[in-house]
RNA sequence: GUGGGAUUAGCUUAGUUGGUUAAAGCGCCAGUUUGUGGCACUGGAGAUCAUGGGUUCAAAUCUCAUAUUCCACCCCA
């Protein structure tokens, strides 16, 4: 009981693992569908890369971030998530000079230091996607509707996607200067939190859980209101996109995304059984997330899915995925003799793409037979003098209790065809 | 960073107003006359009662601190 796991982080078990191999599995097939390829990029960057692709004065980079120094000197951060490193890999790798769009998928692990709660974890895990070089809505909508197809194959068929317009570094600057004389002619009425906000970042007293905020706010003009005449007709343009495609929506118009890169489209898919976080999948478009990189003039348009909150609205709802049963064979040898011919016989049959184990931990032969059907395997076979002796050995089912004689000397082979013939 | 609940065997829990050797179920191991599993029966291993102080003749039980966990604020996936 010494050693623990860290705060916030969790083994997961051979016994729970089957999930989120079926879960990773139809979100690589489905990217694949929609021609996003895998990345994998390092799990911890220059600190500079996350402050500033995510944002200097966000709270994930200000006090979430897992930063420290390296023997070099270099401060490094653990990433946060992964769209900032995605961009810096894209620009490294000179992938602007490649045929646009460029499609990347993820599945990582990031880290924040936050209190631990439910759905909500230090170290946790991230399916997403990133598509670059395309500004127009109708990427918007495909990378959305990449996201509902995936649910639909998990079984989740109804629609939890709210979407927004946060409007271009234009618009919200002029939208900033309206929300904030807005807010000053109503300034007492706020929650403390908020009037630190005023300043830095007016936008997120929308967001406000605080009954008075929300009440003084409820009159508030809406970013998605005042938007140019460019950004009005780019959010007009997913919705007909959306329609399109049969996707089924809400506009929510208080919807802000915490991290600074975020530009037009963003939005979430969102859930009451996954504690009060309630953001299963969040995303958006980074317009100038390239530029600021210094890569130029790149669109993009991407999205995250944390895969524990997901895996609890699919616990939630009763879908989970049952573990499809493989052959495996387990071996019982009876006497001294015949532990070395049945070891044998387990490499034998793995080497043919057949799992077989056989007794390591000096059982007796009955306790060996309690082990076998305790254990979960499908057959059992018996060495013992007799089947050395006739060259038979019997092959009984662990399901149904039938019985099915070979000779030891194709048997593997017999069995190979059996089973995967 | 701020609040509230919890912490007893691998797991789920019981443990009276503080009182001798901390209890059960599941799981694990073994056996029920060494050649056929799941069931049943019998036995066994396994707990410094989260950690460290304090009160007391005596603490799993009262008290303080710390850690972890759960929930909420906040933030986000």
């Amino acid at each position: 009981m010494k050693l623990t796991a860290p705060k916030g982080t969790r083994d997961i078990l051979p016994s729970e693992i089957g999930k989120w191999h079926f879960v990773e599995k139809q979100f690589m097939e489905v990217c694949s569908l929609f021609g996003y390829d895998e990345i994998r990029i390092p799990t911890f960057e220059s600190t500079e890369v996350f402050s500033r692709g995510v944002g200097d004065d966000t709270d994930v980079v200000q006090k979430e971030m897992y930063t420290f120094d390296d023997k070099g000197g270099r401060s490094i951060s653990l990433r946060p998530e992964g769209t900032a490193g995605i961009a810096r890999s894209f620009i490294e790798n000179g992938m602007g000079s490649m045929p646009f769009p460029i499609k990347l998928c993820y599945n990582i692990t990031a880290f924040r230091y936050e209190n631990v709660q439910k759905g909500r974890y230090r170290e946790f895990h991230q399916l997403g996607a990133e598509a670059f070089g395309s500004a127009g809505p109708r990427v918007d909508a495909e990378l959305i509707s990449m996201i509902s197809l995936f649910f639909r194959r998990l079984g989740i068929y109804d629609s939890m996607l709210r979407i927004n317009s946060i409007g271009c570094p234009e618009c919200r600057k002029k939208y900033n200067d309206s929300l904030k004389g807005f807010l000053l002619e109503r300034y007492e009425g706020l929650c403390k939190v908020c009037r630190d906000r005023y300043e830095a970042n007016p936008l997120r007293v929308l967001d406000c859980k605080d009954e008075r905020c929300k009440t003084v706010t409820a009159e508030a003009p809406l970013l998605s209101d005042s938007l140019c005449n460019d950004c009005a007709d780019h959010f007009v343009g997913l919705q007909e996109a959306l329609s399109d495609l049969d996707i089924d929506y809400e506009i929510d118009k208080r919807i802000v995304r915490g991290l600074d890169y975020y530009t037009r489209t963003v939005f979430e898919f969102i859930s009451e059984n996954v504690g009060t976080q309630g953001t299963i999948c969040g995303g958006g478009r980074y317009d100038g997330l390239i530029d600021q990189f210094g890569g130029g003039c790149v669109p993009g348009i991407g999205f995250a899915l944390g895969v524990e909150r997901l895996l609890m609205e699919m616990d939630s709802r009763g879908l989970v995925p049952g573990e499809n049963e493989k052959v495996s064979l387990y071996i019982a040898s009876i006497g001294d003799e015949t532990v070395a011919l049945a070891h044998r016989l387990c490499f034998d049959l793995r080497k043919n793409g057949i799992a077989a184990e056989t007794d390591l931990t000096g059982r007796s032969f009955r306790a060996a037979l309690k082990y076998a059907g305790k254990a979960g395997f499908t057959h059992l076979m018996i060495i013992g003098k007799d089947e050395t002796d006739s060259g038979v050995v019997k092959l009984k089912s662990l399901k149904d209790a039938s019985e099915k004689d070979y000779d030891l000397t194709d048997l593997v082979e017999r069995l190979k065809e059996e089973f995967y013939g």
